[in-house]
DNA sequence: TAGATTGTTAATCGATTAACAATC
DNA sequence: TAGATTGTTAATCGATTAACAATC
Protein backbone atom coordinates (compact mmCIF):
# COMPACT_ATOMS: atom_id res chain seq x y z
CA UNK A 1 0.00 0.00 0.00
CA UNK A 2 3.09 2.39 0.60
CA UNK A 3 1.64 4.93 2.38
CA UNK A 4 3.11 7.69 4.66
CA UNK A 5 2.91 7.20 8.35
CA UNK A 6 0.40 9.73 9.85
CA UNK A 7 1.33 11.59 12.73
CA UNK A 8 -0.59 10.98 16.10
CA UNK A 9 -1.62 14.38 16.11
CA UNK A 10 -3.93 14.12 13.37
CA UNK A 11 -5.45 11.15 14.38
CA UNK A 12 -6.11 12.48 17.73
CA UNK A 13 -8.42 14.69 16.01
CA UNK A 14 -10.12 12.19 13.85
CA UNK A 15 -12.49 11.26 16.42
CA UNK A 16 -13.32 14.94 17.33
CA UNK A 17 -14.18 15.78 12.99
CA UNK A 18 -15.96 12.30 13.41
CA UNK A 19 -18.34 13.87 16.09
CA UNK A 20 -19.00 16.90 14.83
CA UNK A 21 -19.76 15.14 11.44
CA UNK A 22 -22.46 12.97 12.98
CA UNK A 23 -24.24 15.58 14.30
CA UNK A 24 -24.17 17.68 11.38
CA UNK A 25 -25.24 14.61 9.29
CA UNK A 26 -27.95 13.96 12.13
CA UNK A 27 -28.70 17.66 11.33
CA UNK A 28 -29.68 16.97 7.98
CA UNK A 29 -26.80 19.30 6.54
CA UNK A 30 -25.48 18.19 3.75
CA UNK A 31 -22.43 19.96 2.58
CA UNK A 32 -19.77 22.06 4.58
CA UNK A 33 -16.88 23.80 4.30
CA UNK A 34 -13.54 23.76 5.63
CA UNK A 35 -14.32 27.28 7.07
CA UNK A 36 -17.62 26.73 8.05
CA UNK A 37 -16.02 23.87 9.83
CA UNK A 38 -13.51 25.39 11.36
CA UNK A 39 -15.58 28.10 13.05
CA UNK A 40 -17.57 25.69 14.15
CA UNK A 41 -14.71 23.57 15.86
CA UNK A 42 -12.46 26.76 16.98
CA UNK A 43 -9.52 25.22 14.14
CA UNK A 44 -8.31 26.36 11.48
CA UNK A 45 -9.49 25.71 7.94
CA UNK A 46 -6.09 25.41 6.80
CA UNK A 47 -5.76 22.36 9.77
CA UNK A 48 -8.83 20.93 8.57
CA UNK A 49 -7.90 20.83 4.95
CA UNK A 50 -3.98 19.32 5.94
CA UNK A 51 -6.10 16.62 8.28
CA UNK A 52 -8.18 15.11 5.46
CA UNK A 53 -5.45 15.39 2.65
CA UNK A 54 -3.55 13.12 4.46
CA UNK A 55 -5.70 10.43 3.57
CA UNK A 56 -6.34 12.01 0.02
CA UNK A 57 -9.00 14.34 -0.96
CA UNK A 58 -12.82 14.35 0.31
CA UNK A 59 -13.94 17.51 -0.98
CA UNK A 60 -14.02 19.00 -4.20
CA UNK A 61 -13.32 22.55 -5.10
CA UNK A 62 -16.23 24.99 -5.25
CA UNK A 63 -18.34 23.27 -3.54
CA UNK A 64 -16.65 21.75 0.05
CA UNK A 65 -16.83 18.32 1.69
CA UNK A 66 -20.06 16.23 1.55
CA UNK A 67 -21.22 15.84 5.66
CA UNK A 68 -22.24 11.89 5.28
CA UNK A 69 -19.70 10.82 2.66
CA UNK A 70 -16.69 12.44 4.83
CA UNK A 71 -18.51 10.88 7.89
CA UNK A 72 -18.28 7.48 6.50
CA UNK A 73 -14.72 7.84 5.19
CA UNK A 74 -13.43 9.21 8.68
CA UNK A 75 -15.60 6.40 10.32
CA UNK A 76 -13.46 3.56 7.97
CA UNK A 77 -10.53 5.52 8.48
CA UNK A 78 -10.47 5.06 12.21
CA UNK A 79 -11.82 0.94 11.84
CA UNK A 80 -15.49 1.88 12.76
CA UNK A 81 -16.66 -0.17 10.10
CA UNK A 82 -14.84 -3.86 11.48
CA UNK A 83 -16.36 -5.40 15.16
CA UNK A 84 -13.78 -5.14 17.86
CA UNK A 85 -14.19 -7.77 20.28
CA UNK A 86 -13.20 -7.02 24.20
CA UNK A 87 -12.58 -7.99 26.79
CA UNK A 88 -12.53 -5.96 30.68
CA UNK A 89 -10.05 -7.29 32.52
CA UNK A 90 -10.74 -6.12 36.28
CA UNK A 91 -14.73 -5.94 37.51
CA UNK A 92 -14.58 -3.16 40.36
CA UNK A 93 -16.27 0.16 39.70
CA UNK A 94 -14.42 1.36 37.08
CA UNK A 95 -14.84 -1.49 34.87
CA UNK A 96 -18.41 -1.94 35.68
CA UNK A 97 -19.13 0.83 34.72
CA UNK A 98 -17.25 0.60 31.08
CA UNK A 99 -18.83 -2.72 30.64
CA UNK A 100 -22.61 -0.86 31.05
CA UNK A 101 -21.43 2.06 28.60
CA UNK A 102 -24.15 1.01 25.64
CA UNK A 103 -22.10 3.66 23.38
CA UNK A 104 -19.23 1.55 22.79
CA UNK A 105 -21.32 -1.22 21.00
CA UNK A 106 -22.84 1.39 18.78
CA UNK A 107 -19.53 2.05 17.45
CA UNK A 108 -18.76 -1.73 17.13
CA UNK A 109 -16.87 -2.73 19.99
CA UNK A 110 -18.30 -5.41 21.41
CA UNK A 111 -17.76 -6.83 25.01
CA UNK A 112 -17.75 -10.31 24.97
CA UNK A 113 -16.40 -11.48 28.61
CA UNK A 114 -14.98 -9.85 31.89
CA UNK A 115 -12.48 -10.93 34.50
CA UNK A 116 -11.02 -10.60 37.84
CA UNK A 117 -9.33 -12.11 40.50
CA UNK A 118 -11.78 -12.09 43.65
CA UNK A 119 -13.55 -14.97 43.66
CA UNK A 120 -16.42 -12.56 45.07
CA UNK A 121 -17.24 -10.75 41.66
CA UNK A 122 -17.29 -14.28 39.71
CA UNK A 123 -20.05 -15.30 38.36
CA UNK A 124 -21.62 -11.52 38.75
CA UNK A 125 -23.34 -10.11 35.44
CA UNK A 126 -22.73 -6.95 33.46
CA UNK A 127 -24.76 -6.46 31.17
CA UNK A 128 -24.97 -9.75 29.33
CA UNK A 129 -21.49 -11.62 30.14
CA UNK A 130 -20.34 -12.79 34.03
CA UNK A 131 -17.62 -12.45 35.37
CA UNK A 132 -14.81 -15.13 34.84
CA UNK A 133 -11.89 -16.11 36.90
CA UNK A 134 -8.53 -15.15 35.00
CA UNK A 135 -7.39 -18.48 34.43
CA UNK A 136 -9.31 -18.74 32.05
CA UNK A 137 -8.50 -15.43 30.18
CA UNK A 138 -6.12 -17.03 27.56
CA UNK A 139 -8.67 -19.77 26.57
CA UNK A 140 -11.75 -17.35 26.68
CA UNK A 141 -9.03 -14.69 24.20
CA UNK A 142 -8.64 -17.44 22.00
CA UNK A 143 -11.95 -18.97 21.50
CA UNK A 144 -13.73 -15.48 20.87
CA UNK A 145 -11.64 -13.78 18.77
CA UNK A 146 -10.30 -10.95 21.18
CA UNK A 147 -8.62 -8.57 20.12
CA UNK A 148 -9.04 -5.75 22.76
CA UNK A 149 -8.15 -6.02 26.53
CA UNK A 150 -9.71 -3.48 28.43
CA UNK A 151 -6.97 -3.11 31.54
CA UNK A 152 -9.31 -2.04 35.22
CA UNK A 153 -7.01 -3.54 37.50
CA UNK A 154 -4.66 -1.80 40.05
CA UNK A 155 -1.54 -1.12 39.10
CA UNK A 156 0.28 -4.07 40.93
CA UNK A 157 -1.22 -6.50 39.12
CA UNK A 158 -1.24 -4.54 35.69
CA UNK A 159 2.07 -5.24 34.66
CA UNK A 160 2.28 -9.28 35.04
CA UNK A 161 -1.42 -9.21 33.13
CA UNK A 162 -0.23 -7.24 30.12
CA UNK A 163 2.88 -9.78 29.93
CA UNK A 164 -0.14 -12.83 30.15
CA UNK A 165 -2.01 -10.65 27.28
CA UNK A 166 1.27 -10.43 24.91
CA UNK A 167 1.51 -14.09 24.45
CA UNK A 168 -2.29 -13.85 22.82
CA UNK A 169 -3.79 -12.85 19.89
CA UNK A 170 -4.77 -9.88 21.52
CA UNK A 171 -4.01 -6.59 19.42
CA UNK A 172 -4.17 -4.03 21.98
CA UNK A 173 -4.62 -2.84 25.48
CA UNK A 174 -6.83 0.06 26.47
CA UNK A 175 -4.95 0.56 29.70
CA UNK A 176 -6.40 2.56 33.08
CA UNK A 177 -3.95 1.24 35.26
CA UNK A 178 -2.05 3.39 36.21
CA UNK A 179 1.63 2.28 35.30
CA UNK A 180 3.58 1.97 31.79
CA UNK A 181 3.38 -1.26 30.15
CA UNK A 182 5.57 -3.25 27.98
CA UNK A 183 4.12 -5.17 25.30
CA UNK A 184 5.23 -6.90 21.91
CA UNK A 185 5.80 -4.53 19.12
CA UNK A 186 2.45 -4.77 17.33
CA UNK A 187 0.71 -4.94 20.21
CA UNK A 188 -1.30 -0.84 20.85
CA UNK A 189 -1.96 0.64 23.96
CA UNK A 190 -3.68 3.38 24.89
CA UNK A 191 -3.14 4.83 28.12
CA UNK A 192 -6.13 6.49 29.89
CA UNK A 193 -4.26 7.84 33.03
CA UNK A 194 -6.82 9.50 35.04
CA UNK A 195 -4.95 10.81 37.80
CA UNK A 196 -2.52 12.82 34.85
CA UNK A 197 -5.71 14.40 33.65
CA UNK A 198 -6.84 15.40 37.48
CA UNK A 199 -3.14 16.72 37.65
CA UNK A 200 -3.43 18.92 34.71
CA UNK A 201 -6.30 20.13 35.77
CA UNK A 202 -4.96 21.21 38.95
CA UNK A 203 -1.44 23.06 37.01
CA UNK A 204 -4.06 24.44 34.94
CA UNK A 205 -6.27 26.18 38.29
CA UNK A 206 -3.63 27.42 39.82
CA UNK A 207 -1.71 28.61 36.74
CA UNK A 208 -4.37 30.65 36.18
CA UNK A 209 -4.92 31.79 39.75
CA UNK A 210 -1.11 32.88 39.49
CA UNK A 211 -1.78 34.96 36.60
CA UNK A 212 -4.56 36.62 37.93
CA UNK A 213 -2.20 37.86 40.66
CA UNK B 1 5.92 36.90 38.88
CA UNK B 2 6.17 37.45 35.11
CA UNK B 3 6.54 33.99 34.60
CA UNK B 4 6.75 32.87 30.55
CA UNK B 5 3.73 30.38 29.79
CA UNK B 6 4.79 26.64 29.99
CA UNK B 7 3.40 24.93 27.10
CA UNK B 8 1.25 22.20 27.72
CA UNK B 9 3.17 19.50 26.14
CA UNK B 10 5.75 20.26 28.90
CA UNK B 11 2.58 20.06 31.51
CA UNK B 12 1.35 16.57 30.21
CA UNK B 13 4.81 15.18 30.63
CA UNK B 14 5.05 16.40 34.42
CA UNK B 15 2.49 13.82 36.08
CA UNK B 16 4.39 11.08 34.26
CA UNK B 17 7.89 12.12 36.06
CA UNK B 18 6.00 12.87 39.12
CA UNK B 19 4.77 8.88 38.93
CA UNK B 20 8.50 7.83 38.11
CA UNK B 21 9.90 9.87 40.83
CA UNK B 22 7.42 8.59 43.56
CA UNK B 23 8.27 5.44 42.68
CA UNK B 24 12.33 5.54 42.67
CA UNK B 25 11.30 7.55 46.29
CA UNK B 26 9.75 4.95 47.27
CA UNK B 27 12.95 2.42 46.42
CA UNK B 28 15.04 4.57 48.33
CA UNK B 29 16.81 6.25 45.75
CA UNK B 30 18.47 9.37 46.53
CA UNK B 31 19.68 11.12 43.58
CA UNK B 32 19.19 10.18 39.61
CA UNK B 33 21.06 11.92 36.55
CA UNK B 34 18.62 13.00 33.44
CA UNK B 35 20.54 10.39 32.08
CA UNK B 36 19.31 7.53 34.15
CA UNK B 37 15.64 8.87 34.35
CA UNK B 38 15.61 8.97 30.31
CA UNK B 39 16.56 5.16 30.27
CA UNK B 40 13.71 4.43 32.78
CA UNK B 41 11.07 6.61 31.02
CA UNK B 42 12.00 6.08 27.36
CA UNK B 43 12.65 9.96 26.60
CA UNK B 44 15.61 11.97 25.69
CA UNK B 45 17.92 12.88 28.66
CA UNK B 46 17.71 16.07 27.00
CA UNK B 47 13.91 16.60 26.95
CA UNK B 48 14.01 15.96 30.62
CA UNK B 49 16.58 18.99 31.57
CA UNK B 50 14.38 21.02 29.49
CA UNK B 51 11.21 20.71 30.88
CA UNK B 52 12.52 21.01 34.49
CA UNK B 53 14.56 24.16 33.64
CA UNK B 54 10.99 25.70 32.24
CA UNK B 55 10.92 26.04 36.70
CA UNK B 56 14.33 26.94 37.09
CA UNK B 57 17.14 24.70 37.95
CA UNK B 58 16.33 22.07 40.41
CA UNK B 59 19.56 20.06 39.76
CA UNK B 60 23.26 20.06 40.85
CA UNK B 61 25.99 19.63 37.97
CA UNK B 62 28.19 17.11 38.50
CA UNK B 63 25.67 15.17 40.64
CA UNK B 64 22.03 15.32 39.29
CA UNK B 65 18.96 15.78 40.58
CA UNK B 66 17.95 14.82 44.21
CA UNK B 67 15.26 12.81 43.53
CA UNK B 68 12.60 13.22 46.87
CA UNK B 69 13.05 17.53 46.14
CA UNK B 70 12.51 16.98 42.84
CA UNK B 71 9.61 15.05 43.61
CA UNK B 72 8.29 17.98 45.67
CA UNK B 73 8.68 20.16 43.53
CA UNK B 74 6.83 18.80 40.72
CA UNK B 75 3.96 17.97 42.98
CA UNK B 76 3.92 21.80 43.93
CA UNK B 77 3.92 22.82 40.52
CA UNK B 78 0.87 20.57 39.90
CA UNK B 79 -1.00 22.29 42.89
CA UNK B 80 -0.77 19.33 45.02
CA UNK B 81 0.10 20.61 47.62
CA UNK B 82 -3.16 22.16 48.29
CA UNK B 83 -6.63 20.47 48.59
CA UNK B 84 -8.96 20.33 46.33
CA UNK B 85 -12.66 20.15 47.09
CA UNK B 86 -14.74 18.54 44.25
CA UNK B 87 -18.41 17.39 43.03
CA UNK B 88 -19.29 14.88 41.28
CA UNK B 89 -22.22 15.24 38.80
CA UNK B 90 -23.77 12.26 37.36
CA UNK B 91 -24.40 9.34 40.08
CA UNK B 92 -24.27 6.53 37.35
CA UNK B 93 -21.75 3.79 36.93
CA UNK B 94 -18.66 6.49 35.88
CA UNK B 95 -19.46 8.66 38.11
CA UNK B 96 -19.70 6.00 41.38
CA UNK B 97 -16.78 4.68 40.04
CA UNK B 98 -14.85 7.70 40.33
CA UNK B 99 -16.74 8.90 43.65
CA UNK B 100 -14.93 5.04 45.20
CA UNK B 101 -11.93 5.66 44.03
CA UNK B 102 -9.46 6.39 46.71
CA UNK B 103 -6.18 7.52 45.22
CA UNK B 104 -7.70 11.16 44.22
CA UNK B 105 -7.76 11.52 48.02
CA UNK B 106 -4.34 10.74 48.47
CA UNK B 107 -3.61 13.70 46.03
CA UNK B 108 -5.59 16.12 47.79
CA UNK B 109 -8.50 15.87 45.82
CA UNK B 110 -11.61 15.55 48.65
CA UNK B 111 -15.03 14.58 47.08
CA UNK B 112 -17.67 16.65 49.12
CA UNK B 113 -20.70 16.09 47.34
CA UNK B 114 -22.59 14.23 44.54
CA UNK B 115 -25.33 15.35 42.39
CA UNK B 116 -27.99 13.58 39.87
CA UNK B 117 -31.20 14.44 38.39
CA UNK B 118 -32.83 10.80 38.61
CA UNK B 119 -35.24 10.92 41.82
CA UNK B 120 -34.01 6.98 42.13
CA UNK B 121 -30.40 7.89 43.19
CA UNK B 122 -31.12 10.69 45.80
CA UNK B 123 -29.62 9.95 49.06
CA UNK B 124 -28.03 6.80 47.81
CA UNK B 125 -23.86 7.18 49.66
CA UNK B 126 -21.00 7.25 47.75
CA UNK B 127 -18.21 6.52 50.50
CA UNK B 128 -19.57 9.11 52.88
CA UNK B 129 -21.60 11.16 50.68
CA UNK B 130 -25.05 10.81 49.73
CA UNK B 131 -26.44 11.81 46.06
CA UNK B 132 -28.07 15.27 46.55
CA UNK B 133 -30.53 16.53 43.55
CA UNK B 134 -29.44 19.24 41.24
CA UNK B 135 -31.81 22.45 42.44
CA UNK B 136 -29.15 22.07 45.40
CA UNK B 137 -26.39 22.44 42.93
CA UNK B 138 -24.97 25.99 43.61
CA UNK B 139 -25.83 26.65 46.92
CA UNK B 140 -23.80 23.58 47.95
CA UNK B 141 -20.71 24.68 45.73
CA UNK B 142 -20.89 28.08 47.43
CA UNK B 143 -21.28 26.68 51.14
CA UNK B 144 -18.60 23.79 50.24
CA UNK B 145 -15.37 25.62 49.30
CA UNK B 146 -15.91 23.44 45.87
CA UNK B 147 -13.54 24.34 43.06
CA UNK B 148 -13.42 21.51 41.22
CA UNK B 149 -16.61 19.65 39.20
CA UNK B 150 -16.74 16.53 37.73
CA UNK B 151 -19.14 16.06 35.24
CA UNK B 152 -20.05 12.56 34.72
CA UNK B 153 -23.69 13.15 32.64
CA UNK B 154 -24.66 11.88 29.01
CA UNK B 155 -24.01 14.73 26.39
CA UNK B 156 -27.38 15.74 26.52
CA UNK B 157 -27.42 17.49 29.97
CA UNK B 158 -23.61 18.20 30.15
CA UNK B 159 -23.63 21.51 27.84
CA UNK B 160 -26.70 23.42 30.36
CA UNK B 161 -25.12 21.73 33.36
CA UNK B 162 -21.75 23.61 32.12
CA UNK B 163 -23.43 26.90 31.75
CA UNK B 164 -24.54 26.91 35.40
CA UNK B 165 -21.23 26.22 36.80
CA UNK B 166 -19.98 28.59 34.77
CA UNK B 167 -22.09 30.76 36.82
CA UNK B 168 -20.75 29.67 40.19
CA UNK B 169 -17.24 29.97 41.65
CA UNK B 170 -15.87 26.58 40.09
CA UNK B 171 -12.23 26.59 38.80
CA UNK B 172 -12.69 23.84 36.85
CA UNK B 173 -14.87 21.25 34.89
CA UNK B 174 -13.25 17.72 34.69
CA UNK B 175 -15.33 16.71 31.57
CA UNK B 176 -16.35 12.83 31.17
CA UNK B 177 -19.72 13.80 28.81
CA UNK B 178 -19.19 13.42 25.01
CA UNK B 179 -19.50 17.23 24.15
CA UNK B 180 -17.16 20.26 24.08
CA UNK B 181 -18.23 22.80 26.59
CA UNK B 182 -18.48 26.61 26.91
CA UNK B 183 -17.22 28.44 30.06
CA UNK B 184 -16.04 31.48 31.04
CA UNK B 185 -12.78 32.37 30.89
CA UNK B 186 -10.84 31.27 33.86
CA UNK B 187 -12.80 28.29 34.58
CA UNK B 188 -10.12 25.22 33.05
CA UNK B 189 -11.84 22.53 31.67
CA UNK B 190 -10.11 19.11 31.55
CA UNK B 191 -11.93 16.89 28.86
CA UNK B 192 -11.73 12.91 29.23
CA UNK B 193 -13.61 12.02 26.20
CA UNK B 194 -13.29 7.86 26.30
CA UNK B 195 -14.85 7.09 22.93
CA UNK B 196 -12.09 9.30 21.73
CA UNK B 197 -9.55 7.18 22.96
CA UNK B 198 -11.18 4.00 21.79
CA UNK B 199 -10.93 4.95 18.17
CA UNK B 200 -7.51 6.20 18.57
CA UNK B 201 -6.97 2.57 19.41
CA UNK B 202 -9.02 0.99 17.09
CA UNK B 203 -7.38 2.92 14.18
CA UNK B 204 -3.67 2.22 15.67
CA UNK B 205 -5.03 -1.29 15.46
CA UNK B 206 -6.02 -1.35 12.07
CA UNK B 207 -3.00 0.89 10.73
CA UNK B 208 -0.89 -1.85 11.82
CA UNK B 209 -2.88 -4.80 10.80
CA UNK B 210 -2.04 -2.56 6.73
CA UNK B 211 1.26 -1.80 7.67
CA UNK B 212 2.12 -5.63 7.78
CA UNK B 213 0.31 -6.33 4.52
C1' DT C 1 41.68 18.78 40.87
C1' DA C 2 39.24 15.83 37.38
C1' DG C 3 34.97 13.87 36.21
C1' DA C 4 30.26 14.20 35.94
C1' DT C 5 26.27 16.33 34.83
C1' DT C 6 23.53 20.27 34.72
C1' DG C 7 21.68 24.59 32.52
C1' DT C 8 21.33 26.74 28.29
C1' DT C 9 22.17 28.03 23.57
C1' DA C 10 22.05 26.47 18.86
C1' DA C 11 20.44 23.18 15.31
C1' DT C 12 16.98 20.23 13.72
C1' DC C 13 12.76 18.45 13.10
C1' DG C 14 7.81 18.40 12.76
C1' DA C 15 3.43 20.54 12.97
C1' DT C 16 0.60 24.46 12.01
C1' DT C 17 -0.72 28.32 9.32
C1' DA C 18 -0.74 31.15 5.18
C1' DA C 19 -1.06 31.64 0.40
C1' DC C 20 -2.49 30.58 -4.02
C1' DA C 21 -2.91 27.91 -8.25
C1' DA C 22 -5.99 24.24 -9.75
C1' DT C 23 -10.57 23.09 -10.62
C1' DC C 24 -15.33 22.21 -9.76
C1' DT D 1 -18.39 31.86 -17.17
C1' DA D 2 -17.39 33.69 -12.48
C1' DG D 3 -17.23 32.51 -7.77
C1' DA D 4 -16.14 29.41 -4.38
C1' DT D 5 -13.36 26.36 -2.21
C1' DT D 6 -10.30 22.63 -2.34
C1' DG D 7 -5.59 20.49 -2.62
C1' DT D 8 -0.99 21.58 -2.06
C1' DT D 9 3.24 24.18 -1.74
C1' DA D 10 5.74 27.56 0.92
C1' DA D 11 6.46 30.16 5.25
C1' DT D 12 6.20 30.27 10.05
C1' DC D 13 6.06 28.73 14.42
C1' DG D 14 6.98 25.71 18.21
C1' DA D 15 8.85 21.64 20.18
C1' DT D 16 12.51 18.37 20.44
C1' DT D 17 17.22 17.08 20.22
C1' DA D 18 22.16 18.00 20.12
C1' DA D 19 26.07 20.24 21.78
C1' DC D 20 28.86 22.35 25.01
C1' DA D 21 30.33 25.80 28.35
C1' DA D 22 29.47 26.47 33.25
C1' DT D 23 30.00 24.55 37.62
C1' DC D 24 29.46 21.42 41.35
Amino acid sequence: MEEKEISQAVISRLPRYFRYLGELKDRGVERISSQDLSRLMHVTASQIRQDFNNFGGFGQQGYGYNVTYLYDEIGKILGLDRQHNFVIIGAGNLGRALGNYMNFERRGFILKGMFDRDPELIGRRVRDVSVMPMEELESFIRENDIDIAVLTIPKEGAVSVAERLGKTQIRAIWNFAHVDLNVPEGVQVENVHLSDSLMKLSYNINRYRNEQM
